[in-house]
RNA sequence: GCCGGGGUGGCGAAAUCGGUAGACGCAACGGACUUAAAAUCCGUUGGCCGUAAGGCCGUGCGGGUUCGAGUCCCGCCCCCGGUACCA
């Protein structure tokens, strides 16, 4: 141990030492029931470590740490997200091949993480783009298959134009792509689906399972995606054709107030209309504006065109127009609505704009009066209502329903239309099937064979896997690079051997992920994705950490694999995740100055900014460094290349070292919070680093003879007593906050104990027997807590205060606090007087109420505020 | 619009059950040490009034419950995230 610390020895020999001897290489020990299974989001190896990786991988570490200290079989892997869209830019850009690419990304960012000191067990590790891994991919898609999983069919896909391929409906939520933020294009284009909705009920109610478990609105944001409606589905027959129009209803309560049918600009039977070719244009229209990026919040102006043909409403035998309306989706429920302007604000915006008639036939509840059934004769309340009255109550002008409630007319009104034969009670999904065909090269080869005569056949399991070839053309044309390939594309029938071709599309690099975490609990596998009975000892994950913007891609796609999994008997379980943390985004200051073009900004990366703070440390101004001329002041924004403020945790580790930055990572917020950069935090944190690092060097000496068991320490000073109790009170809120991943609570806890113990009166070399024993046990428990946090210095320390074997070599275990040392025995108690703070008073913590008052009243301060005066009161 | 989460010092934040608001840290200011700087150490730091003792105010706004409200209830405002002609 030098006198002073030094990160970077320290770490690197720490980091040496843990390599060699394997520290936090783990196996499956059935003897060892308490397992657990950490894990965080794999990265995309793009080839340079983020803060925000920083951030993920530092919660995820910290907690294994502590899972470790209390005596778990911990599983904490890595591994690589590497199949994916950059690898292919740069080869289309820079002519590298995307695997020479990816590996040398990996090579250089699996050295940026040792460099962290982050525990994992590398011997785990595993790459996406690995044959070893894919051929896995190919056969889950083989197994869907078989149960009628994956289909393939034409159907307009979300095409981003940008990156010329097809993306999943999660993947351009918000009609944006979710990689490059281009406006998403909808384009005919067959390709294989996995039948996602098959499970959308499963999906649903299985939330039960980790409600609590994981946060409430990524839970919502997949409740609102899946999109649960229940309703009925109604047929109208439609005059003078064969034809009936289907439409989806969840107010059934409501069609007798029916004035239209509504159909979407390409619903079929627009083929039927006299005014076909008018509407032909219209839906040309309707299609070229809806491509079109829209500003969320924004909306489109209802249009319509009356068809010119009329259709029948099956409860009143009435004949009402049918409509074709761009406010109704093609790929939403049937495509076609019945109109009803009195109880639905779209309809009623559209029957203003048209003057289709309103028909009210829903009156609130009265108790009061019955409601009043309107004259048939003057049923348009176009004017007497100025909106649509949406809320269920009580049915009226409804022939036979009239003065039914809304939810008993709905149930009975969709049982009558199922025995009538012109509808059915149903349920609909917004959820979509999963479209996972992309014209991509870097990914895995979707396993299906085409022959002329025999048409799609599957590749046999014992062909796996579908090798990619090492290269090929990189145009960015749109069409698979694959298809390019003709060593790659031609191929025999397994079925007739005759000539044919391979399926030149590959996977959704989110297969992917949906199922990796499998794969480590047992990764060289050339059997089986992975063997059940280390499946069923390390999974499911029990904390898994990772960024929010998941929640309707991977988080959705790996809970649907798992139930595939599950039904096909690799596990036993639905839901692969116990518990979500999904962590804040590190944000930065920024800079700028105005650019060449008008609004345009250029972005200065705060390493080449002074700022000047006022006396109240706000910013006041900033210049740039190299020519003294001030730069504009910025928001804070995510850490970003077209940002520039990003900040490289390497040269954070050259300046500070990892502990002090994961230190400072975990400190400065709340792990759900999104972290502001400062570099002087991290400045903070070092300093703690230093002080605890120093007051082991200095007592040292004296601890290593100090009395290890507490009746051998003899009596204890006031001082000690305090001491010990702000160890055993820090003991137990530390670990309280490890329970709840409250990081930041935790370390403020330690700084305390530091503070106290920079406080003790007795000097190291002088100390009696009891101040050393009190000394000792809280240095040890502190070195020990810092740990998951800071795990090089900790190991010094901790080697330092005579301990051999590293921390979990040498069988350390996390403390354990008596509690009742953890409180305190004498308590400063508030007096209020009328809800108003009028005195402090010290009582033994056991008094009872009776004394607690008799101390209250005796406070000089108190009676001065009670004097004369009658007195109720409660403690 | 709807859904979810928030609003506390100059800043990040804390207050786990309705009981001392602002722990811990940053920044700032003052001091010690130093030829000097860095580092380190000590102190001050929500606002107002007061020489002081002390008092008053203070957790987005307005009400309410309570001996007592950052915390509970009612009504608003604002911010962040998600999402939408979803029938």
């Amino acid at each position: 141990m030098d006198e002073k610390y030094f990160p970077e020895q320290i770490e690197e020999r720490w980091q040496k030492t843990w390599e060699e001897s394997g520290t936090f290489e783990v196996e499956r020990d059935p003897e060892r029931e308490k397992r657990f299974y950490c894990l965080e989001m794999l990265p995309y190896p793009s080839g340079f470590l983020h803060m925000g990786h920083v951030r993920n991988y530092s919660i995820g570490d910290a907690l294994s740490w502590f899972r470790r200290l209390q005596g778990y079989n911990v599983l904490h892997p890595m591994g690589w997200d590497s199949f994916g869209q950059p690898a292919e830019q740069a080869a289309i850009k820079r002519g590298v091949m995307p695997r020479e690419w990816t590996e040398q990304n990996i090579t250089h960012m699996r050295a940026q993480f040792k460099r962290m000191g982050f525990s994992f067990d590398w011997r785990r590790e595993i790459a996406a783009h690995t044959p070893e891994y894919y051929q896995w991919d190919q056969w889950f898609f083989l197994k869907m298959l078989e149960r009628g999983l994956a289909y393939k069919k034409v159907s307009p896909v979300n095409w981003c134009p940008a990156e010329s391929t097809v993306l999943s409906n999660e993947q351009s939520s918000g009609g944006v792509c979710w990689r490059c933020g281009a406006a998403v294009e909808k384009r005919d284009i067959e390709q294989w689906f996995l039948r996602i909705t098959d499970y959308a009920e499963q999906l649903l109610a299985d939330m039960r399972e980790i409600e609590g478990g994981w946060p409430e609105r990524v839970l919502t944001m997949q409740r609102n995606w899946i999109g649960r409606s229940e309703g009925a589905y109604i047929d109208f027959q439609v005059k003078d054709t064969d034809e009936r129009v289907r439409v989806f209803t969840t107010r059934i309560d409501t069609i007798y107030g029916a004035t239209a049918v509504v159909v979407a600009p390409d619903h079929p039977l627009v083929e039927h209309s006299p005014l076909k070719d008018d509407l032909r244009r219209f839906a040309e229209r309707v299609r070229a504006a809806s491509a079109v990026a829209r500003e969320p919040g924004a909306e489109v102006e209802k249009e319509g065109i009356n068809t010119g043909l009329l259709a029948v409403n099956p409860f009143s035998g009435e004949l009402i127009p049918v409509w074709a309306g761009n406010y109704v989706l093609t790929e939403y429920g049937t495509g076609a609505v019945m109109s009803v302007p009195a109880h639905d604000e779209r309809d009623f915006e559209f029957a203003q704009k048209y003057s289709l008639p309103i028909r009210r036939v829903i009156e609130r509840i009265s108790h009061d009066q019955p409601p009043a059934e309107r004259d048939p004769e003057v049923e348009d309340q176009s004017v007497a209502m100025n909106e649509a009255f949406t809320e269920s109550g009580i049915l009226v002008s409804s022939g036979d329903w009239s003065g039914k409630l809304s939810a008993d007319a709905i149930r009975e009104m969709a049982e009558f239309a199922q025995s009538q034969g012109f509808g059915e009670g149903a349920v609909t999904y917004r959820l979509r099937d999963w479209g996972i065909s992309r014209q991509r090269f870097w990914g895995a080869p979707i396993p299906i064979i085409y022959c002329e005569r025999c048409g799609v056949v599957p590749v046999p399991e014992s062909d796996l896997p579908v090798l990619l070839p090492e290269r090929a053309e990189f145009t960015g044309s749109g069409q698979s690079p694959l298809a390019g390939v003709p060593e790659f594309v031609n191929t025999t029938c397994p079925k007739c051997d005759g000539p044919a071709r391979r399926e030149t599309d590959t996977m959704d690099t989110f297969i992917d992920s949906s199922w990796y975490f499998f794969r480590y609990i047992d990764p060289r596998n050339p059997e089986a994705p992975f063997d059940r009975e280390k499946a069923a000892y390390w999974t499911p994950v029990d904390q898994y950490v990772g960024g929010v913007e998941h929640a309707v891609m991977h988080l959705l796609y790996t809970r649907f694999w798992t139930k595939f999994m599950r039904d096909i008997g690799l596990v036993n379980f639905g839901e692969p995740v116990k518990r979500l943390m999904t962590q804040g985004m590190v944000v930065a200051e920024t800079f700028f100055r105005e650019g060449e073009d008008a609004g345009s900004k250029v972005y200065i990366n705060p390493a080449d900014v002074d700022v000047v703070r006022d006396e109240k440390g706000r910013i006041s101004s900033a210049t740039l460094v190299k020519d003294g001329q001030p730069v504009t002041v910025g928001p804070f924004e995510k850490m970003s290349k077209s940002s520039n403020n990003g900040v490289d945790p390497n040269e954070m580790i050259t300046a500070y070292g990892a502990d002090a930055t994961r230190l400072f990572i975990l400190f400065a917020a709340p792990v759900e919070n999104d972290l502001r950069w400062q570099e002087s935090g991290i400045d903070g944190t070092l300093r703690f680093l230093r002080r605890i690092y120093s007051f082991v060097y200095r007592w040292r000496g004296s601890l290593a003879g100090a009395a290890r068991e507490a009746g051998a320490a003899g009596e204890f000073s006031a001082e000690a007593r305090a001491l010990r109790h702000e160890t055993h009170r820090t003991i137990e809120r530390v670990t309280n906050d490890f329970e709840g991943l409250r990081y930041n609570t935790a370390v403020a806890a330690l700084m305390e104990l530091l503070n106290e113990l920079y406080d003790f009166k007795a000097q190291a070399g002088s100390a009696s027997a009891s101040d050393l024993f009190a000394v000792r046990e809280a240095v040890e428990a502190l070195v020990l807590m810092l740990a998951p946090f800071a795990p090089h210095v900790a190991e010094e320390l901790w080697e330092a205060l005579g301990h051999v074997g590293g921390i979990l070599g040498s069988g350390a275990r996390w403390p354990e606090f008596d509690r009742a040392l953890a409180r305190k025995d004498e308590v400063e108690i508030a007096v209020q007087v009328n809800g108003k703070l009028r005195g402090r008073v010290n009582v033994p913590a056991s008094a009872t109420e009776d004394e607690t008052r008799a101390a209250a009243l005796a406070d000089e301060r108190v009676r001065a505020w009670t004097e004369g005066k009658q007195i109720i009161k409660t403690v």
